[in-house]
DNA sequence: ATCACTATACCGACTAGTCGGTTTTTTGAA
DNA sequence: TTCAAAAAACCGACTAGTCGGTATAGTGAT
């Protein structure tokens, strides 16, 4: 049976959610205990620093990228359109846990930028092995880029249609009739 | 002759240098106002609140957008690529000032949101203008943003060299080789 | 006298982290 | 099965420090 999130993981959660949706002022350690149903205390029982969370984020993200990669090791044929589509879907626990690692990240926190900086090669290089040439990865990992950055400026600021999933399979077929 | 910065100018200057390289939570009044060289007086001499500052931040944007803009319009066969380049440029004026602003937005500062929209809007138009196939405007701010995103994430972590101008050329050509 | 500041002091709100104490769950011997 | 002791989970008030903002007295150039 699916097991209810055990505190540990809803604090995570928690950390999470108030970086993607207020960014990483808000995320103070009274907000986080609030979202996640527990006092202050209860946090710094389970994490004795907000550094301790932020470790325990970053640990998220590294597994949930593993797990990325294996699926797009499974069916090289596919891994570039699956890495350009999974790009827009904002809401799965992978982008939501890389978005607020970023979040970090340009609040200049040196870990985070190593860790993307880390999951980003790891992109790479699996990419690599399924499409062969390092152009075309370039050009698939920057177009994913561009549909995340602009997925996840779509907070409060109505953006146009920009990142409709329609429009990524017209521009996905635009980029397979090129010949390399 | 080339003015030395007025204090204003320098002010805006420290203000936006300091969500650049250091984030949100880096750019108090404090240390603008050192950055700027003038005492914390000197600063709110000029600025009553941090909220004016911030709104002088965003006019600066503005104004750096709609001369971006000009220079596209004049030049519309260039216009796709101008833009993807200049995405690159990371020093540029006009890029620290957009990457600070998308600080502010990734704060989720509703005006910082609603302002970035608004000047994608613009670069849209203007594309659309020049290049005439939406999906193709769709598929060139992609690119420009993914670059962007990729450059201004090169803070402290040593990211590959996804980013480096031969690399953009070379996938400005394969772009180029697609018919539409 | 006005402008463009410097320098310093202060306030209230907020933040990360601490700590003594309380509740809940688990354990293992009678 | 019962039950008390131990361990784990959790509470919330408190501290020290930070931030945005306010206030005020003074300085030197025009």
């Amino acid at each position: 049976m699916g097991h209810a999130p055990s505190t540990v993981q809803r604090l995570i959660d928690a950390y999470q959610d108030l970086l993607v949706s207020d960014g990483e002022r808000s995320a103070t350690l009274d907000a986080i205990a609030l979202r996640a149903g527990v006092s202050k205390g209860g946090l710094t029982y389970h994490f004795k620093s907000k550094d301790e969370l932020t470790a325990a984020l970053f640990a998220r993200l590294q597994a949930l990228v593993t797990m990325d990669l294996e699926v797009m090791k499974a069916d090289p044929a596919k891994a570039a359109t699956y890495y350009v589509k999974s790009s827009l879907d904002v809401d799965s626990p992978l982008e939501r846990c890389n978005t607020a690692v970023t979040r970090l990240a340009q609040g200049s926190h040196p870990e985070a930028n190593e860790l993307l900086a880390k999951c980003r090669t790891q992109w790479f290089d699996v990419l690599m092995d399924a499409v062969g040439d390092e152009d075309m990865v370039h050009l698939v990992m920057l177009l994913g880029d561009g549909i995340y950055f602009n997925a996840s400026l779509t907070g409060t600021g109505a953006m146009p249609e920009e990142t409709d999933p329609a429009t990524i399979d017209r521009i996905i077929g635009l980029i397979g009739t090129i010949k390399y």
